[in-house]
DNA sequence: ATTAGCCGAATACATGTGTATTTGCACTGA
DNA sequence: TCAGTGCAAATACACATGTATTCGGCTAAT
């Protein structure tokens, strides 16, 4: 059975501020397992939890999965454009390309225009590495949206793009 | 101008499985700011880095936070109960609640029927603290969710539960 | 040409989280 | 009754992140 029977009668659809009822957390019926942010932060997690055990096993953990996915779409990029996509602080991504360095998967080089910027590089071994954890990624993928149609896919893109450009623009666009 | 011209040409919406399009991660045209997961924790990112400062202004941390959220609905609950619906291993959660104790938000009491398990209960300062905060969260989701209708986020909810039922079932129902 | 201010990146330090282990309690079967 | 097993929570340790600071290079004003 409906929980919002009485706050849905009171109110129709419209431009308005309405009645949020269950979804908005400061409201009395509010249910955390109505909650946007909550749903979210629960389908992230569990989406990067399965993918990290195999990802792990290819040596590649969370964060530099990350900074491959934005190297791949934006190569090459500074230290402070990778810390802007992967929503981490430069120090720490700073540190990951380190690890990464190490791994053989990205090369530096400071920009010759600007000797302060490190610009960050997929090798070639980093690029067979992404290409061999593509289709594992797509897997989860499919997985995840399993009876889902790209209609509705793109029904959620809309909102949650919408939900970010009300909390402040995209870093990378 | 859009980026899927082709693939939405080709293909209907449907129940069959079909081409993701710029959806995918492993699909060649794929885009990070297409990506749901990337554009969710990008949107819980967002959210929660405004909410923080607010928040430690007085005292409260993000997991702090979060902790009471679940105590609201939940109460008293486990440490074991609590860490699965916050997302948040067992032993992290212990230290957490410690640092609540030493601020007098929540009080503890073994199970009398199972000295083995901790209840974890609000204190009548941890509730108060837990009301002051509630309509400053209550805006930041205003803000969050300005010019989206009850129904697109009912769609919204639909859709992130979905992802999280195939990805597993959600640990609080 | 010099210097003050700014900015990107790297590092020191403090803190928080996870993994692995330990401790204490409950249940089961001999 | 009591040893053995399993579970919840707490703790030791290692590691990753964030904050604050430092280092070095760019830029503009004098």
């Amino acid at each position: 059975m409906s929980t919002r029977s009485k706050t849905a009668s009171t109110q129709q659809e419209g431009e308005n501020v309405e009645n949020r009822g269950d979804y908005d957390p400061s409201s009395p019926t509010f249910r955390l397992e109505n909650s946007p942010f909550y749903l979210m932060a629960h389908a992230d997690f569990k989406y990067h939890e399965d993918m990290d055990k195999v990802l792990h096993k290819h040596g590649v953990s969370k964060p530099i999965y990350r900074v491959m996915t934005v190297l791949r779409e934006h190569q090459p990029a500074s230290i402070g454009t990778i810390a802007e996509a992967a929503l981490t602080k430069r120090s720490t991504i700073s540190r990951i390309i380190d690890r990464m360095i190490e791994q053989g998967l990205v090369s530096t080089e400071s920009n010759p225009e600007d000797n302060r910027i490190t610009e960050v590089t997929l090798t070639a071994a980093g690029q067979q590495t992404l290409r061999k954890l593509t289709p594992i990624v797509g897997r989860q993928f499919t997985r995840a949206m399993a009876g889902i149609n790209n209609r509705d896919i793109a029904h959620l893109l809309r909102t949650l793009k919408k939900i970010s450009d009300n909390l402040g623009k995209l870093p990378i666009e």
